[in-house]
RNA sequence: UGGGCUAUAGCCAAGUGGUUAAGGCAUCGGACUUUGACUCCGACAACGGUGGUUCGAAUCCACCUAGCCCAGCCA
C-alpha cells in the first residue's frame, strides 16, 4: 500500500486543471557510479507515478561531465534499473542535447543575459561572496552582446585552455541565494567523452543543462531531492529565459536514508580492497546489485519503497523494514524445501536400512500452483542441531529431546532414544525409532508430537555451501570511525544439505523451511551449490542463554 | 550572524481549521498451526516548545529550539 504523498497531489490537480494532459517524469543519473537502496525511492516512484497517471517515464544520463563519467556505469545502472523492473519509454542522453544546450546558451548572450569571464576559478570564489555577504560583480560582466558572442564561439572552437575562460549567467550578484550569483552555464574542460568523443571542448553545468534536458523532453514534474530547493529559482530561470516551449516544474522530495549502512563509493572501495566485503554486488551491501545478489526481490523493493511515500522530511529508515516485505512477497511466491545448515545425523533404528521412501508433500501450503514434490525418507537423516537438545529444557520446548517424539513434516514422528557423542563432547549422532502408523498424510491423530521438525534423508541429500549473512555494522554510533563500526562476523560460511532432486534455478529464491529465505548464488556450480541467506524468517522463540 | 527547508510514538509516515490523530515496521499479550513461520484477534505510545487568533488548532500567526542543505569551472 502506497503513502498519498504531495506530489501525487499536485499531479493530480495539474491533471485536473488541464494544466497537463499527460505527464512525464524522468530518472536522470550521472553515469558515475553505482546504483543503491537510496536510488530506488527516485526510480521506483518516477517509474509508477508515470505508470499511474497513464504518462511516460525516461531514463535519461546526465552525462555533462567527462572527467567523472564512464559508460561502464552506464551499462551497470540500466542493468540495475532493469532488474528493478522500472521499464523506461525512452532511453536518452544529456550528451545528444549539447548542441541544443549550445543554442540555448546563444539565445541568452543575445539577451545580455550571459557573458564571457575571464577570472579566475580563484577570483572567481572571491568574487561571489559568502553565506552572509553578497558577491562582486565581474569586470567582464558587462562585455557586449557581439564580444561574447565572438568569444563563446572561440571557446567551443577551441581557442582557449581549459579554464581559462567560462560563461557565466548575468543574474545578481548580491543575491541571498548564492546559486543566482552570476552561476557558471559552461566551462572549458578537454577531455574524452564516452558518448560525444571529443566533438567538444566546452560542457555545460548541471543547473544550465538540466532545465533545458527536461524541457526538450516535455518532462511535466521533475523530481529531484531536497538539497536542489536552492536551485529551483535558476531553474526557473534558465527555462523562462533560453525560451523552451515546454515548462516542466521541479518537486523536491526527501532523500531515502538507510540507517546504519555504507553507501559512499569511497568507503564501498576501502571495503572492498581491504577483503571486508567481497565486492560492490557483495549482498551485505545495499547496492542494488547486492541487494540482487543477496536474492532480494524486486517487488519487495518496489513495495518497500511505496510504503515509505515520497516524503518533505528527512529520516532514517531502518533497513529491517525492508526483510518484513522480503518475507511478505517470498511467502507466497517461493517453493519452500528442506535444508539443514548445521547437522546432525539421526539413525532410525527400526527402519529398514536399504529401505527408502518418496513422500508426497507440496512445495508451498499458501501457493498450491507451485506443486509438490516426492520428499525421500529413510533410515538415516539430518536435522539442526538446534532440534535437539539432550533433556527437554522446559514445556515451551517445541522440539526433539530424549524419550519425546516430535514429527518429521511431511514424513513420520520420532522419538529420540540414545545419542552417541564424539571426542569433544558434542552430539554426533542420534538413535531414534518411528512409528509407521503416524505417516503424514495419513490421518493419524492418536497422539500429538511435541512439535514439528524438518530433515533431510542422508541418502539423497545435496551438500550446499549457505552464506549467512548479519548487518556489515553492528555499532549504530555514528560519529565513530567506519572501522570501527564495521561487525566481523557479518558472513557466515555454512556447509550444510538441501533435500536431493531438486532443479534449482540461478538466483532462484527458496525458503528453506523454518529457517528462512534463500537464494542460489551466483558461484553456484554443478556439483556444488551455494546459498545466500537472503532474510531469517521471524521467529517468536526466545532462547535462553 | 544571509538564504532555503524540515520537525507527528523506538523507526517510517498520513493528515492542509471540527477525525476516537490513518497505516506500516518494531514491541508485548493471546488464538490457531504439520514451519516457535504464516494467519487472526488484542495491546501499545506521538502532534519540538511557548504564546496568540478562533466557538474550535497537528493544521493559521509570532517568537523560540533542534536538525538538514547552499559559498565546485560536481551533480
Amino acid at each position: 500500500m502506497e503513502n498519498k504523498n504531495f506530489i501525487r497531489t499536485i499531479i493530480e490537480k495539474d491533471l485536473e486543471t488541464g494544466k497537463h494532459t499527460q505527464i512525464a517524469t524522468r530518472f536522470p543519473p550521472e553515469p558515475n557510479g553505482l546504483l543503491h537502496l537510496g536510488h530506488a525511492r527516485a526510480i521506483i516512484m518516477n517509474y509508477i507515478l508515470s505508470k499511474d497517471y497513464g504518462g511516460t517515464f525516461n531514463l535519461r544520463f546526465d552525462d555533462t561531465n567527462p572527467i567523472k563519467e564512464d559508460a561502464m556505469f552506464v551499462e551497470g545502472i540500466k542493468r540495475d534499473i532493469a532488474w528493478l523492473e522500472c521499464h523506461w519509454d525512452n532511453l536518452y542522453y544529456a550528451s545528444n542535447y549539447f548542441e541544443e544546450m549550445y543554442k540555448r546558451a546563444k539565445v541568452l548572450i543575445e539577451k545580455g543575459l550571459a557573458y564571457v569571464c575571464d577570472l579566475t576559478p580563484e577570483e572567481i570564489k572571491d568574487f561571489r561572496g559568502d553565506l552572509t555577504s553578497p558577491g562582486k560583480e565581474s569586470p567582464y560582466r558587462n562585455r557586449s552582446v557581439d564580444e561574447n558572442m565572438e568569444l563563446f564561439e572561440r571557446m567551443k572552437h577551441g581557442d582557449f585552455k581549459d579554464g581559462e575562460k567560462v560563461l557565466r549567467a548575468k543574474i545578481d550578484m548580491a543575491s541571498p541565494n548564492i546559486n543566482m550569483r552570476d552561476p557558471i552555464i559552461y566551462r572549458i574542460q578537454r577531455s574524452y567523452h564516452h558518448n560525444t568523443k571529443n566533438d567538444w571542448c566546452i560542457y555545460p553545468m548541471y543547473d544550465f543543462a538540466h532545465p533545458i534536458e527536461d524541457a526538450i523532453e516535455g518532462i511535466t514534474h521533475s523530481l529531484c531531492s531536497l538539497e536542489f530547493e536552492d536551485h529551483r529559482p535558476l531553474y526557473d530561470w534558465f527555462v523562462k529565459h533560453t525560451e523552451m516551449e515546454s515548462v516542466p516544474r521541479q518537486i523536491e522530495f526527501g532523500k531515502l536514508k538507510i540507517a546504519n549502512q555504507v553507501i559512499g563509493k569511497r568507503a564501498i572501495r576501502k571495503l572492498v580492497d581491504d577483503g571486508v566485503v567481497d565486492g560492490w554486488d557483495d549482498p551485505r551491501l545495499i547496492t542494488l546489485s547486492g541487494l540482487r545478489r543477496r536474492g532480494v526481490p524486486p517487488m519487495a523493493i518496489h513495495n518497500f519503497v511505496k510504503a515509505l511515500g515520497l516524503p518533505k522530511s528527512e529520516g532514517e529508515t531502518e533497513l529491517h523494514m525492508l526483510d518484513e516485505y522480503i518475507r511478505d512477497y517470498l511467502k507466497t511466491e517461493a517453493r519452500r524445501i528442506n535444508a539443514v545448515i548445521d547437522p546432525i545425523k539421526v539413525v532410525i533404528t527400526n527402519y529398514p536400512e536399504d529401505k527408502s521412501e518418496r513422500l508426497e508433500a507440496p512445495y508451498n501450503r499458501e501457493n498450491e500452483a507451485l506443486g509438490s514434490r516426492a520428499l525421500s525418507f529413510s533410515s538415516e537423516v539430518y536435522i539442526e542441531r538446534d532440534d535437539f537438545l539432550e533433556q527437554k529444557p522446559n514445556k515451551k520446548w517445541k522440539r526433539l529431546s530424549l524419550g519425546i517424539e516430535v514429527r518429521l513434516m511431511h514424513a513420520y514422528f520420532i522419538k529420540a532414544n540414545e545419542v552417541k557423542y564424539d571426542e569433544s563432547g558434542n552430539v554426533q549422532t542420534i538413535y531414534a525409532t518411528y512409528d509407521p502408523e503416524t505417516k503424514s498424510g495419513s490421518g493419524f491423530n492418536a497422539r500429538k508430537p511435541n512439535g514439528n521438525i524438518h530433515f533431510v534423508d542422508a541418502k539423497t541429500a545435496q551438500p550446499a555451501e549457505i552464506r549467512i549473512y548479519e548487518d556489515l555494522m553492528h555499532d549504530t554510533d555514528d560519529s565513530k570511525p567506519l572501522e570501527d563500526r564495521i561487525n566481523k562476523h557479518s558472513k557466515t560460511i555454512k556447509q550444510g544439505f538441501i533435500e536431493g532432486d531438486i532443479d534449482i534455478a540461478k538466483n532462484e529464491a527458496f525458503q528453506f523451511t523454518r529457517l528462512g529465505y534463500f537464494s542460489a548464488d551466483d558461484d553456484s556450480t554443478q556439483d556444488k551449490l551455494v546459498f545466500n541467506r537472503t532474510v531469517a524468517l521471524k521467529s517468536s522463540f526466545k532462547r535462553k542463554k
